[in-house]
DNA sequence: TGGTGCCGATAAGATTTTCTTATGGAGATT
DNA sequence: AATCTCCATAAGAAAATCTTATCGGCACCA
């Protein structure tokens, strides 16, 4: 035990504990381990020099009770830490009047995401005005980055510029995009090597993330879809739209929302090896460039 | 950086720089380097999405301004840290009535030290009743913690037993006590060997703390106090009395205050090898029984 | 104009704090 | 009595914070 100083962390482990009266429920909710709160607790305690529950009933009725002093202190633990929201809350008002941010993405992102995450920076940020900007690939966000067109990009790793800064918020394996018809779709999940004699439409090459990585896969599996993709598009939605009409069938990101598509199904991919291709969603932003409003939108993706 | 909430010491660190205007000044009042008030306020300003502080204008004319939306949080923040201290002041007031806290000391403490962290206790708890126990010697407080007559000791390094625990709060050398016509009381340091023909009076042995180190520091400056000591007693203050009078000389701890004492000064001593005795001073307690009162006392030793 | 001092930012490594996993022990439950 | 639930403890891992050393910009002075 070190001296420290008391912290809004303890009185927030604090509240927490209070009101659920069980130390588990509480550290659950709060995302810890239920030692955590033991310690924290405890901490606490000895630094204000009260107990705040009563040890004695703490085992005997299987259930926590706070002190008259824990009691007290609860009242007025919820109010600081409503305080310090409401501050926060203020100075964010205050700070982020007139203020616009760019914001770049592509179709890649579920729109129901999209919706969640801007949703968000506008509760966090209401006086922020959030422009949309929709671009046709995950290349040409980080390439609106660079050029200064937009603030902040919901893009895909890799990075592929030195002076982008990212920050992961998701990621998923591949999966098949098949018409409804086609005999594959009734499977939960579909095996790689099912797809050997497949004709394929696919996004081309140079805006592709994982183009290689994929016919590496294929490979692995004993097969090369070289001469069989019949068709290579630029967007996502004329890629479902072709294997709609029954063109061939594609890779597709397992996060990828195809329910705008009808007559089109994505199966997830069962990969020999397990090894799956990873593709991971992320914000990106120029790093030579941190302010600390996108910083704070970024810690809110 | 990482995800992480506001806390009280980012609000702390804040408010201390916005109102000295000044990072190194600011570091210098709150004890810790200017690089870590860099990096708190740095991360406060990406968690709140907010400048605090214009950093055109940090450099430019020499000096720190707040932003507009820095003034703002800065009076939230005073608010919120004075709400907190009140907060813990109104548990303590809650969680300490009608509590009493046995102190027990002994002489070597200075009164003003005492008195001082009797205040201290007294400040924060303003509703403990503390009880001081003067014992007779460092041995008698650490006795009196364990057969329970005592709840907190002022005392001396060693622990003498296994069920107490301590906190170190000041050090200090051997320093020789001496009659004022004494010819060495002229000196500033006496250096030990000086001492090797004198006549000693000393605190009995087993209530003594550091005898065999005494004697061993003598033997390696060339003598022994061994035939030399013609009077042993039990405290320190009868101690002083007989050198006063004349009887001998004697070892005290530099800490220790002869102000009370007239006739008598006490001098460093100055050791060949530079490794004088260290003398620890400490506050100690029982180790099972660690109340939370009890530690937050002994953090404001 | 070049040197010098002040001041805040940055980088990298060390320290301290906090958290996690594993385990213990006391009462409650069946 | 046996088992289960739940909080406390211990020890090692992870993460945050802090420190030292250093940089770069600006101001002041010659």
């Amino acid at each position: 035990m070190e001296i420290c100083c008391m912290e809004l962390r303890q009185l927030r482990y604090f509240t927490e504990v209070a009101t659920a009266l069980h130390y588990g429920r509480a550290a659950e909710r709060l995302c810890v381990s239920q030692p955590a709160l033991s310690q924290q607790i405890q901490l606490l305690e000895s630094e204000l020099g009260v107990e705040l529950f009563d040890h004695q009933q703490r085992t005997r009725q299987r259930r926590v009770v706070l002190t008259e002093a824990g009691t007290a202190f609860l009242t007025e633990a919820q109010h600081l830490l409503h305080l310090s929201r409401q501050a926060v809350e203020n100075v964010r008002r205050v700070g982020s009047k007139q203020k616009t941010v760019e914001l770049g993405y592509y179709q890649l992102l579920r729109p129901d995401r999209l919706v969640g995450i801007v949703q968000r920076f506008n509760g966090s940020f209401p006086d922020v005005q959030f422009h949309l900007h929709e671009l046709p690939t995950f290349r040409a966000v980080q390439e609106a980055l660079v050029a200064g067109r937009i603030d902040l990009g919901l893009t895909m790793l890799p990075l592929l510029h030195p002076e982008l800064a990212a920050r992961p918020f998701g990621q998923g394996g591949l999966a098949v995009a098949l018409p409804v018809a086609h005999p594959l779709a009734s499977l939960a999940e579909v095996p790689l090597e099912a797809l050997a004699h497949e004709k394929w439409v696919e996004i081309s090459r140079p805006l592709h993330p994982v183009y290689d990585e994929i016919e590496h896969l294929c490979q692995q599996a004993g097969f090369s879809r070289r001469g069989a993709i019949v068709q290579e598009v630029s967007s996502l939605e004329l890629l479902s739209n072709l294997v709609r009409l029954g063109l061939g069938v594609a890779f597709v990101p397992s996060f990828f929302d195809l329910g705008q598509v009808p007559g089109v199904v994505a199966r997830p991919l069962r990969v020999p090896g397990g090894e799956n291709v990873v593709l991971t969603q992320c914000v990106a932003w120029l790093a030579e460039r941190p302010a600390p409003l996108l910083q704070a939108l970024v810690a809110l993706v």
